[in-house]
RNA sequence: CGGGGCGUAGCGCAGCCCGGUUAGCGCGUCUGCUUUGGGAGCAGAAGGUCGCCGGUUCGAAUCCGGCCGCCCCGACCA
């Protein structure tokens, strides 16, 4: 159908050039080059409180357009969203043994309800008239509160199931923290289900990792392995732990989205019970699951290069940016006629276009800057192009520049976006692989681990001591436990005991 | 909590060792003209209680003491 189909390289890349916002080189420097991008993207800022980031337009785009796919998709499955409150009695926290010893090294802790003016020094300080008779701690996440509340509506099978999803920020206070991969506070979307039976909630639990990997995929380009996670590496409070793990650029693992099987434990802590149909009283089955703006540290870490962030076409905030180029009125005239007519068209077929127009910053300042942004696909339009009845095209995942008919444009944009998400896939895809290393024996692990890092797929005989061991010795954990295991051989890296695992190993964040 | 680094203009830094004109440079900002197909050029301008408190001194960004904050690397974690 399109006549036009060849794609002219008329350039290859530039020189580099002196860049307002340098950006270090990954193998300089990987960390210092993910933040280099976050804040040459425009992502994120630091605020005054440490630990804590503001997130820019450009980042919470990218987090709206996380929310909207998520939303339909747990809408899709039958869930419905709700609110919990931010603060939460003391005494929640306490009720469940696991949940308490897990989060309580990392809860903000509201002791006063007010302010007042030191008779000392002047100086503004908590009142000691207000202290509160109990504490307040700020959400570390929802659990206690939401099965404080379950423990209230649900009194028959008839009340079951409970699908609620709430979107929140919740803090944790980390000692060291990293824009969007660690901070105090983040914003997250937490999945909080009741069930009549055990099988049920596993389902659901099953289900909705499947979501989460769906959504990582088809989205965000991010290949995931799914799996269980060990006893150690588990949540706090449940009964089992699923997830899906992603390889970063630099061979470290992330964590990119967990779902929780909770069992009874919290129906139990809230004495949450129900009569079911043989009028029994029976403690209900509970799960969680959750992802947060962790995301989009895991979305810079897979695709964005040395020239600033690269964002999968689906989730970007901006699609296609439109550059216009011209030297006196005239042409201005011409060429912003053609350009707004093209972002007119492109705006009917659901592209997320913008028509950068102003003057204020010239064409090639325009180009850095939306490169550095990510922006999929940029056109560029000039007295030349208006002359020809043509465009450029310059996408952003590989550089590629053509110069190509006005003609039948809309089709063209539409079918390149597609292309550079499936583009983006297959390449994170490919690098997993090449980093994805099966190994039988110690030496050989800790050779990989040392000389490329990445997934290392090895046996494991299922205890907290091996591994434990490999942990303290090499700092890389078991990420998880891959779904689907039949026949596994082989002895554990360390003890030599025959395997019951083959797990992932990695380095992670 | 340990290790390292840093606080001087909106941002990035120099000056500090060896105290002494009016605290300087780059980027950015503002004005004007020329420019505009890969981060423009020239000319002019604005912008600072040198992190805070105290001490030494005729005189402190600089020396001394104390405090505070932030970033990076580790231990802990999504």
């Amino acid at each position: 159908m399109t006549r036009y189909s060849t794609f002219c390289c008329i350039q290859k890349r530039p020189p580099p050039y002196i860049m307002a916002d340098a950006i270090t080189p990954r193998d300089e420097d990987y960390s210092q080059w993910y933040l280099d991008v976050v804040k040459a993207a425009k992502l994120a800022d630091y605020s005054p409180v440490r630990g804590c980031m503001i997130i820019r337009p450009n980042g919470y785009g990218l987090w709206e357009n996380m929310q909207d796919a998520l939303d339909k998709m747990f809408k899709d499955t039958g869930h419905e969203n709700a609110y919990f409150p931010l603060f939460i009695p003391q005494s929640f926290l306490a009720k469940e043994a696991e949940h308490v010893e897990g989060f309580a090294k990392e809860c903000a802790v509201v002791t006063h309800s007010r302010l007042t003016v030191s008779e000392e020094d002047g100086e503004l300080m908590a009142d000691p008239e207000s202290e509160l008779e109990e504490n307040l701690i700020v959400r570390p996440t929802s659990e206690t509160i939401i099965w404080d509340t379950y423990s209230k509506w649900i009194q028959s099978w008839r009340d079951l199931p409970i699908l609620i999803n709430q979107w929140a920020n919740v803090v944790r206070w980390e000692m060291r923290t990293r824009l969007f991969l660690r901070t105090m506070e983040f914003l997250w979307q937490e999945g909080h289900t009741a069930h009549a039976t055990r099988e049920e909630a596993v389902e659901e639990a099953r289900q909705m990792l499947e979501v989460y990997t769906s959504f990582a995929e088809d989205f965000m380009a991010l290949p995931v392995i799914q799996g269980t996670k060990t006893p150690s590496e588990r949540f706090a409070g449940a009964v089992e732990t699923y997830c899906i793990e992603a390889l970063m650029q630099d061979g470290k693992a992330l964590q990119a989205g967990t779902s929780h099987f909770l069992g009874q434990n919290f129906a139990k802590a809230f004495d949450c019970t129900f009569q079911n149909k043989n009028n029994e009283l029976e403690y209900v089955w509970a799960t969680s699951w959750g992802v947060s703006t962790r995301l989009i540290g895991a979305l810079i870490m897979t695709h964005s290069d040395d020239k600033g962030l690269v964002m999968p076409p689906r989730l970007a905030p901006t699609q296609v940016v439109i550059v216009p180029i011209f030297r006196n009125d005239d042409e201005k005239v011409q060429v912003l006629e053609v350009a707004d007519r093209i972002r007119r068209e492109l705006d009917t077929r659901d592209v997320a276009v913008k028509l950068d127009a102003r003057e204020s910053q010239r064409p090639g300042w325009k180009f850095a800057e939306y490169e550095a942004q990510g922006v999929p696909v940029r056109l560029a339009i000039g007295p030349r192009d208006v002359k020809n009845e043509n465009a450029e095209i310059a996408r952003r995942d590989t550089g590629e520049k053509s110069i190509v008919p006005q003609a039948g444009l809309p089709d063209r944009i539409v079918a390149l976006l597609d292309e550079i998400q499936q583009s983006l896939y297959d390449q994170a895809f490919s690098f997993r692989e090449e980093h994805t290393t099966e190994v039988s024996d110690y030496d050989e692990f800790k050779e990989v681990l040392k000389e490329e890092g990445g997934f290392i797929i090895a046996p494991w005989d299922g205890t907290d001591e091996s591994e434990a061991q490999i942990k303290e010795e090499t700092k890389a954990t078991i990420r998880c436990i891959p779904f689907d295991q039949d026949d596994v051989e082989g002895t554990d890296l360390v003890s030599g005991k025959p395997a019951t695992h083959r797990v992932i190993f990695a380095k992670a964040y």
